[in-house]
DNA sequence: CATGAATGAGAGTTCATTCAT
DNA sequence: GATGAATGAACTCTCATTCAT
């Protein structure tokens, strides 16, 4: 099999790349081929056309997203709310950082008005919202979070999520951030969890340093 | 000369509509020119073709955005770092609301790798990073926010305050929160104040309780 | 008008040519361009695709040769049946004649199953059946026409008429008939008025003869 | 060998229904290799490319047609010519009703200029016009037949022979005339006999009459 | 200032065919 | 005998732009 579909891999490849940079509707299908060094013919042969591809490489992103998801969902059971949104951050920052070059049109490309992008909302981020959402509020029945609007909280996590790499130039060339090597995933993830901590949790360090004081 | 350029401004008015929804490489000219009623060789007169039609909106955009960060970093000699830095966080937000469609494509824009953005980072960006750095640091310097790498809050920041426009679609048809309606920037601009107060200042409830205790 | 739209009438002119020998979907738009000498683009321009085109030559056609019919039927009511059949076969011969490039294309294309075809024959075919028929009814009203059954009639007339100008290279290289020059139409024309008298007003020589005999 | 050739008759199916509704050029090798659900390269190893497979339908076509045309022929020893006429009719329009659906696409397409096409003239057609010819020069000398030009009866012979297989979209939806059911060919082939009666051998109703008028 | 005609380049797609298996 | 991958060429159509009016 992998020998057989090197062409299709090759053309994924390509684009995945060329899309990035350039935008989907930005690149051209002669632009892939020859990048992938294989006939244009076989992107409509393989693809079903240059849509199609498009269609392949969202829903591709978004079945390995989701399923991170999930796996962090699953130590809800088991885990403490805080610990099950600590974890669902940590796999979708580590999805992200594997699939960096796709993430980066994805997400550019699920702001445009599509029809692919109404299912892509309808199938994938639906779902998530519910997953998030879940942890959210077991989280509020235990107390261990503050009293929050699940879809405004939603809205935050993913903003700060996506950004680095939504806008990795950005990040590279003005704040001098490099989203692209690991050590950064790590350092970010510790950010969005003392945002976990302080905002979600209603946690803080002076709270700490008073029970101290009264306790002495 | 209003009368005059009203050609221009139905361009304009026209692009921003159509880039919003189907990105600017998934615009033609004469979708735009027939949007708004004028010939296409209109758009090459008054813009020198699409590319500076681009740069046009792009420039306004960013023009009017950097205006309000330094219509609040200008408190920052009279007003706290805190206060300062949710003014422009209210600032930046209203200003988006009320360039929502504009905002949105130029958001998407800024994430691909082309010259104009290249310069607008340089031009826009890395002066927004000045500012809100430089508030921060004075935050950090009067021990009024705890101690942070400016350059990871700018991400979170940016990343909250994109969001709810970026994906004005996302909101609406997952989130079920309505970006466009004039009340969301007031309760989301308090979401992020919170993120100020318990993250950056590191602020919380239990805090204030347990100082309470201790007065008592 | 005349000056503006010249490049609109080369492209017809051209169009007509190679549709004509190599048929529609045998023609190729670079083609028509190039034989129009104008560039590709104008056929899109002008005409709304391939498609267009087609359907603008098709119509063309067909609203001349109806309004021939149509000449040939209004005199129905001042001369007899036969003489306004004559007529009528006279008019088409003509019509085709004189635009028997379009006309064998024409022809050739109605066998195909498509859209346009079926609103050929609603629009332009089905009217031509009512006029022929409307003839030959008041002819055997009239006594001037045997009884016959004007479906069958219809089907051997336009049988006979099309002939000559759908199969032109037979006609030359078989029969060595000439179908475009000229006096062919004169010839033909009286073939067919020759199948009118015989086949349908049931007429012939003998019976003048007898006739005279009765007489003497 | 019936076995063996399966893939071979199905093409030929396949082929056959799809250039009858959409020509030749409007067909392509991979639409005719999934009706006919056979692989694309079967045609070009069957039948050494499209053309090739053209090249075996029109050659099959007019192999049996032409065979009909000389069984009839053959009857000019030992019948008269008129009977002769008369079961060349019958022979052709039976062969093109068992044949109709490769028929309406040869007689379109016969009216293309290829070298197929005039090799297919030289071959069949001027035969055809040989045998015609004989046996109207034959009643012509025996008496049976008015003097007549045999091209222009052939023209008119023609048109009226293969207008119903030409135009079966026509004479459905048009004339309301069903030339697929096997009565049509009986009925139609009356209505030819009679244009044989009437305008080649010009007899007629009102003759025998007067004949019989005569006679008393 | 505004227009419609016209253009060359390039878009995505489909074509008939070939070839190794 | 039959297949699916792969190709180069050609397809129609649309693109942003220019220019004379």
């Amino acid at each position: 099999m992998a020998v057989k579909t090197k062409t299709k891999e090759k053309v994924i490849d390509a684009a995945v790349s060329l899309f990035n940079t350039k935008g989907f509707d930005g690149t051209s299908v002669r632009e892939i081929a020859k990048k992938a060094k294989v006939n244009v013919a076989n992107i409509s042969y393989y693809f079903d056309g240059k849509e199609g591809l498009l269609e392949s490489l969202v829903t591709m992103f978004f079945e390995g997203y989701i399923k991170e998801i999930e796996k962090a969902f699953q130590f809800l059971d088991t885990h403490s709310p805080k610990e099950c949104l600590m974890l669902l951050v940590r796999n979708v920052l580590m999805y992200q950082h594997e699939h960096r070059h796709i993430a980066r049109f994805v997400y550019r490309e699920i702001s445009l008005d599509t029809i692919l992008i109404r299912e892509v909302m309808t199938t994938y981020l639906t779902k998530e919202k519910f997953y998030i959402k879940t942890i959210l509020e077991r989280g509020m029945k235990e107390r261990q979070f503050r009293k929050v609007q699940p879809p405004f909280i939603i809205v935050q996590l993913k903003g700060m999520l996506m950004m680095p790499y939504l806008h990795p130039q950005y990040m590279t060339e003005v704040l001098h951030l490099f989203a692209h090597e690991p050590y950064f995933v790590d350092h970010y993830r510790k950010e969005v969890e003392s945002w976990i901590s302080y905002t979600i949790c209603g946690e803080n360090d002076s709270s700490n340093k008073v029970i101290l004081q009264l306790k002495s």
